[in-house]
DNA sequence: CTGAACTTTCAGTTATTACTGAAAGTATCG
DNA sequence: CGATACTTTCAGTAATAACTGAAAGTTCAG
């Protein structure tokens, strides 16, 4: 049986590691995803350097994931008292994670997609035929099902977790 | 301005093109996502050849996402009546599209991760110092949210359109 | 059986995406 | 200022994911 030291060492590589894959899988930069489970399981913030060490990544690297990383809301830059460089810190709160991440992939990809099939739907509403006819009710269709999946998104972005959790847990099991 | 059939086909192709771009930011080959479009905007079950054809991709291909997406159960073969080859129909209903992708999911991203969380938090449950009881806290607190999530995702696959949505409506708009 | 019609596989190639590291840029301090 | 400490950029390279096409496999009618 290995040390308690290696023990929560060992756990959180796992976790690192495995955020990475997960990310990856749902479209995020493996790199970007293992920053982020690297600072939400540190108790201090990180400079790059430490971060550049912590994952064997280079220096660009580290910088251009750390910032897109604040970019998206989920870390931001931190002055440490004393010191010139910058360090980086997560925000931990799950929910507040959660809510982060639901405004930005929504403003990211979902508004696009509605727009794309808002014009799909627009530049076939007059057409005749079943073709035409039949595409644009599809188009129609998955327009008012985005179109209500962003308004979701929108408004769990906006809640308070003690106001929607309990209600989806309600809803839901 | 164009004819009408032109309009028609520019249309259909803007949609199969940005379902590829949507798909990839979400962690679904391109191509994939493209056939999917492509049939679920086809009056007709299309052969491998005609899929070919319409996206100029390779045999090899068009066969491997044809049953990726048979796998994912967005889409079945199909047989024409005295034809020996495979013709292959995707699932026109959007709520069903939807469940099926929330189910897929799950099953192949998230509960890989539940286990993975679990896994962090026995592994540092009896772990003694502030860093240790920090990271179990964080590992339990994540796993309980994907856990909800998972559940609510097992139920919304399982739902009829008609119960989630309005009930959905309500509570979020 | 045999061959035609079709599907699947997979080694090799191409396309895409991510990363490196050195150079250029910026801010701060004495 | 000029030196130092740090951040950012980006051309070149590496890693990964996706695709091709020909060969092997399968199915079925005759």
């Amino acid at each position: 049986m290995s040390s308690p030291a290696h023990a929560l060492a060992d756990a959180r590589l796992e976790f690192v590691t495995q955020w990475g894959v997960l990310g990856s899988a749902w479209g995020i930069s493996r790199t970007m995803a293992m920053l982020h489970a690297l600072l939400i399981t540190s108790q201090v913030p990180l400079s790059t350097d430490e971060a550049m060490e912590a994952l064997t990544i280079s220096r660009g690297n580290a910088n251009t994931n750390l910032r897109e990383l604040v970019s998206w809301g989920l870390v931001r830059k931190v002055v440490q008292p004393g010191e010139r460089r910058d360090y980086f810190e997560a925000e931990k709160d799950v929910w507040k994670i959660f809510c982060t991440v639901v405004r930005e992939r929504k403003r990211r990809e979902v508004d696009p997609a509605l727009a794309v099939l808002r014009s799909c739907a627009e530049r076939t509403a007059s057409l005749r035929g079943s073709e035409a006819r039949e595409f644009n009710g599809l188009m129609v269709a998955i327009g008012e099902f985005v179109e209500l999946a962003a308004r979701v998104m929108d408004r769990v972005a906006a809640s308070e977790r003690s106001k929607i959790v309990p209600a989806v847990l309600k809803l839901f099991k």
